[in-house]
DNA sequence: GGTTGTGAAACAGTTCACAGCC
DNA sequence: GGCTGTGAACTGTTTCACAACC
């Protein structure tokens, strides 16, 4: 579990950066992008901090971990740090994405509009049904999963969608991972088991309903 | 919020709860079930927790928040420490839930057949369009939003999902709260601004990818 | 033997408050 | 005047380590 100590090798940073800053990094950039989309150009850190419920000194702290980009009495610039924020997420240029499992869900993944507006494009997907092999949906072919490595080398793709059945999972993650794929966004309710140096982001449907019933809950909401 | 008292045994919540923890709840409930079909019967809190990337001592105090469950000596038995969390979680009980947009993303969700496996079943959807309301899928009748009242009432609904495009999500949350939802969960990728008793979970699933993008560049790796 | 539950210690994250800057 | 960036103080979370128990 502990890892990168000493932070070297590819990252420009050299203090660790908590999980939590770097998933409130991607909220300030998606609210940055609406106030500009407005065409608001500046914005203070207390202003920002209220839209998202977090406090003022947070947003700022956050933002120190990767330099300076505020303007002391004024703020920050929207489309700058817009531009900053995708800079040190990696999002600056577009990601080819590789989708593993055409089912419900994979189908309405590679229709979501909202994927090509923050620079990720789905290029290709792969799955083991007949009768999906060789379909094309939303423009893009589905391929049988075993041509994997040729998909991911014609497109050089780096990162996965996963949105097979639970029980395939795993088994389709290591076909990922042999392939060459270093990342996976894991839409199966399972907990994958990989190589360490794979980065893995799970989703679970249902996990998120239950969080939300338990905050109910803790309300005094029955069923 | 919450006040101590209620003696020892019969768990009811006096002290606040980390969110992680919660979280984490619902992954060792996941897991568990995986156990519990595999015909497994107990576990102790190190193989649990390895499965899951947690140490040992944190799945015991995770547990320990609600209640003494385990057995020394032993470890906990599966299928009743499933239980006993889903009793935590507030998930013993079905809940029935209304999804508001059948886009893309709704279609696929109406299909999810995860959601009934953990006791969430959508029974009712609704949006504005002329030509899905009235249909049918998946055995869920789309009614129109402005039925909203009429829909949940029927149902008895406390819960909804929401799945509509951004522009329109902050509009509908206030018309699903004006009609008594107590929780949603937000695909939309806006921040919803509504009334403190309101639960809120947001799935943004671009922002998903950009965690895994962030993650993946600190390892050096680049599109 | 093995394992839980839990205070105490250690660590990590957040908030405070103010110097410095515009 | 307004606001950022940041060390220091504080709060919350995780890990340690061991008594109690099977």
């Amino acid at each position: 579990m502990g890892e990168m100590s000493t932070g070297s090798s590819g990252g420009s940073e050299g203090v660790a950066v908590p999980k939590a800053v770097v998933a409130r990094l991607s909220l300030y950039c998606r609210e940055l992008q609406h106030l500009v989309q407005q065409g608001r150009t500046t914005i203070n850190s207390a202003q920002l901090g209220k839209r998202l419920g977090v406090t003022d000194a947070q947003v700022r702290k956050d933002l120190a971990y990767f330099g300076q980009f505020g303007y002391p009495g004024i703020g920050y610039r929207c489309g700058e740090l817009v531009e900053q924020i995708r800079r040190i997420l990696g999002t600056t240029e577009s990601w080819s994405v590789v989708l593993a499992g055409v089912g419900n869900l994979g189908h309405a993944l590679l229709r979501y509009r909202g994927f090509a507006d923050q620079g990720f494009r789905i290029v290709a997907a792969v799955d083991v049904a007949p009768q999906k092999v060789g379909q094309e949906i939303a423009g893009v072919r589905i391929g049988h999963l075993d041509r994997l490595s040729e998909v991911m080398q014609a497109h050089d793709i780096r990162i996965a969608v996963l949105a097979v059945p639970a029980p395939q999972a795993q088994r389709v993650a290591q076909q990922l991972v042999d392939a060459g794929i270093v990342g996976i966004l894991n839409f199966a309710p399972v907990t994958l088991t990989l190589p360490e140096d794979i980065a893995v982001v799970g989703v679970d449907l249902s996990i998120e309903l239950e969080q939300l019933v338990f905050a109910v809950v803790k309300k005094g909401v029955r069923p």
